[in-house]
DNA sequence: GTAGGCCCTGACACCGGCGTCAAGGCAAGC
DNA sequence: GCTTGCCTTGACGCCGGTGTCAGGGCCTAC
């Protein structure tokens, strides 16, 4: 299938696709034209890249996954180096839970002063 | 004072500061040569600001709060319209916050899914 | 042959708080 | 008068995933 099909499918523009092709995520087949030709396995693959980006995962993050099924793996994040990668975007949410824990705590407070003293 | 003294003395650079002015969150009085001139309530604002920036509010957010403390209030938040850019905030906040964890959740049933796997 | 629709590459725009560099004025000590 | 160090304005860079435009090729239907 050509770009437009596989954008539409995967639900995203042909701009985004060339953009993980150029970022070493995707590697499609050229037609004789020049046409990047994808089959249901690069779907299935922007799938996969797309929900990792959506839980916050940046391109070069991703590419341990990719390899891992490109590897023959039923899924992404069995290998180490995903996991590893996994390890480190946990931490890391833990840290932004915490630090917008502590702003929503804030925030509530202020909001609860106020209340306070609209009824004293 | 001059620019670089509170810069110094908030724990900031004077590109900040005359960041902030060039939004309209300070407005610091000109020597003749034109050097700005800031007293300690501009300190205290300074600090104001940067609280506010580190709970994440952006510059437009928080003029309503710098509006209320130079109307000569206690605490920038107590007016109406900071009131509302809070609840707006918190609002956003809570979001982030059911994003995450739910970005954590899924990152932990995968880490935990590889444990299972290695001692099967 | 031409109109329309898809494809190609390349490049700029965005957002937002700030770093950083350029080019120049002012103040003070030698 | 020269150096040093602070000040001034103005402008570009960053980050990262994507939109969007420019300029041009391919293919099909008429």
């Amino acid at each position: 299938m050509l770009i437009g099909e596989l954008a539409e499918r995967a639900g995203t523009s042909p701009r985004t696709l060339r953009y993980y092709e150029e970022h070493g995520l995707i590697h499609p087949r050229r037609d004789a034209n020049g046409y990047r030709q994808y089959d249901d396995g690069e779907l299935r693959l922007v799938h996969e890249i797309r929900s990792l980006l959506a839980d916050g995962f940046g391109v070069d993050d991703i590419k341990p996954f990719v390899a891992c099924l490109r590897a023959g793996n039923s899924a992404g994040h069995v290998c180490p180096d995903s996991a590893a990668v996994l390890r480190r975007r946990l931490a890391e949410v833990d840290g932004y839970l915490d630090q917008l824990t502590v702003v929503r705590d804030r925030l509530r407070t202020q909001l609860e002063e106020i209340r306070c003293q609209m009824n004293p």
